[in-house]
DNA sequence: TGCCATTATGGTACCGGTATCATATTGTCG
DNA sequence: CGACAATATGATACCGGTACCATAATGGCA
């Protein structure tokens, strides 16, 4: 059905450190040095590879300079969704980190999946990443085993909870469930619903529904098991499950989300339905997104330091990868509880 | 400062082609065959080598095999940034189509610079990635002919004015855009504002805004220069905008903005001055994000397919590497104007 | 001045797959 | 039954860098 203009592969000859070397009358190795350490060339003859490079318009082939010399310069991550801020702005502050150290980030998205996951990790293997970057620590058995087994660095974030294939960089997820809901105990909330993102594959979210028993439990409130809920994350799935929650138990006095998004959604459904927020309900999120701070009122939150998680992971694989021993293989980067208009209701 | 565990590379003798070779008693070459093209091999020869793949765990090297291939199952896609959830999305789509058919994304920010994209552009052909995806048409000379140049097939998205360089996926802004004024005309609104996200280097909103002034003739509405201001795309900036706006021209009856965010941030200001949406001050956005349906009222914007861009995108730059012949290199997916209430003055 | 450490550069093989071409085997048909 | 096409497998070289070791040139110091 297709084509005539197969890819003529072999042949394609582009220019390479030989025609370089030729030109600046060096070995070709004496190209590539000038290139990865430029001190270790005399800078006469350095110039003259640069004017040839220059004039040839030469571009290193990284994929030989791969197979030589066992460094890609490549890092695999995985983030659950591409749809969501909170993944992204952690791959944010790792990227950022690696644009700088001359790293490329080989992205994947697994659909909150082990399965897909699994695949991602021996895709990444087989391009032989420099190091692997994986959200969470729920994993199937193979990949914690070819990881542990090969020798790349790996670092897992966002959950420090469970003992991490090599490295981990995060915050407790049960601490912060837990200090929130401190926080809404300090408000006068006794009655209070938790509304949890999918718990599937998500030690994370599993965490926080821990820490919201332990909570519910130390600080004496109702602990009605059926206070708490999955619902999915977005703005539409909130609304619908605020309504449940409000016919269901119609004593709730507020909620607690695994989610800002589902915080907004159960807002805005609050307010539809003349619910006055925080003095006859209060509602807390998690994650402190832009929209948090924007609605009206405000989210009482938990901020998370994103940028620096993503950008400290990086720097952790990187230092692994050059040699440099880690001190510390696992990094509390802490959370901190942001109280806003939507949690007040008493002193 | 450092170590003594230097990567002690050239001696890590992974397990290869040829240790599974042997093992299943063929030449290395069947073995490479069995895997990428299995039909090619009888049966019993390939459940030998299927089996002594799964006995030592072989994980095939793509490093060495894009090399003696020329092929590396590597897309370099380059966003403004990781942090707006319109980019993501169309790398969602992206990403999707590509793992379904075995290529893996390296996925670079550009920060809204020209520059960084020609450095990560360089990075990318360096890596010798199959293909390329930008988001716009605003480069620098030199990405242009590096990629027209190189034989890489590229793909633009989100922009279809100008000249590509090969191939582009995504809509007009300008007709967008116009379009929407057209529905704001509609709705009575004759002074009305146009909120730009910051223009440097984003062709798409030059070409929004060339839409709203193309409209405002066309509909004999304001034209008031003064009614164009570039706000950065963030809540509270926007805010600031509409305060300053309203300030200034208190007359103002409406405003469109270049991004969902952007004009959220405007009603929420709205709302907080007691100016009453749609009634006294009508509000429109681009992008039709999540929120955008949420608020209250809801946004009237423009939806776009983004999904369906990044999907399309990579099927346009994985035919053009399978060697089919494209039939089609400017694809317009089109848009859709979405009335809702923060729109609606008169019939 | 001679010896050795240091610095600059080069020769060669090799990383681990696969393109290319050759060969062996089997099947088809007049 | 012989000739030839189709199918299955193999031998070899090569992709384009760089690790490794060798050698040449330079400099310091007794």
């Amino acid at each position: 059905m297709s084509g005539d203009k197969r890819n003529s592969n072999r042949q394609t000859r582009r220019i390479g450190v030989r025609e370089v070397a030729r030109l600046a009358a060096v070995a070709p190795i004496t190209v590539s040095r000038a290139l990865s350490l430029p001190e270790s060339v005399a800078p006469a003859t350095r110039q003259r590879i640069m004017e040839a490079i220059a004039a040839v318009g030469y571009i290193p082939n990284r994929v030989a300079g791969s197979l030589s010399s066992n460094q890609t310069r490549l890092i695999g991550a995985i983030i659950p969704t591409f749809q969501s801020s909170v993944a992204t702005e952690f791959t944010d502050g790792m990227a950022r980190v690696l644009r700088s150290r001359g790293y490329q980030l080989l992205l994947g998205g697994s659909n909150f999946t082990v399965e897909e996951e699994e695949s991602l990790v021996v895709e990444f293997l087989s391009h032989r990443a420099d190091g692997i970057y994986l959200t969470g620590t729920t994993h199937t058995e193979r990949v914690r085993r070819l990881l542990r087994e090969g020798d790349v660095p790996v670092v897992e974030i966002a959950s420090l909870e469970g003992e991490p294939i090599d490295m981990a960089v995060g915050f407790s997820n049960v601490d912060a469930s837990f200090a929130m809901v401190r926080h809404l105990a300090e408000c006068g909330y006794r009655r209070i619903a938790f509304f949890s993102l999918p718990q599937t594959n998500n030690e994370r979210q599993l965490g926080r529904i821990a820490g919201f028993r332990r909570g519910v439990e130390a600080f004496g409130l109702d602990a009605d098991p059926a206070l708490i809920a999955e619902v999915p994350m977005d703005l539409a799935s909130a609304a619908r499950a605020l309504g449940e929650l409000l016919e269901r138990r119609p004593d709730t006095e507020a909620v607690f989300c695994g989610g800002d998004l589902v915080a907004a959604g159960a807002l805005f459904e609050c307010q539809r339905r003349g619910v006055r927020v925080p003095e006859d309900f209060g509602i807390a999120g998690f994650d402190d997104i832009d929209l948090a701070a924007f609605v009206q009122p405000a989210l009482t939150t938990v901020r998370l330091p994103r940028q620096a998680i993503g950008a400290t992971a990086a720097e952790l694989l990187l230092d692994r990868i050059a040699g440099k021993p880690v001190e510390q293989t696992i990094v509390d980067m802490g959370f901190e509880i942001v109280a806003r208009g939507s949690t007040r209701r008493v002193g």
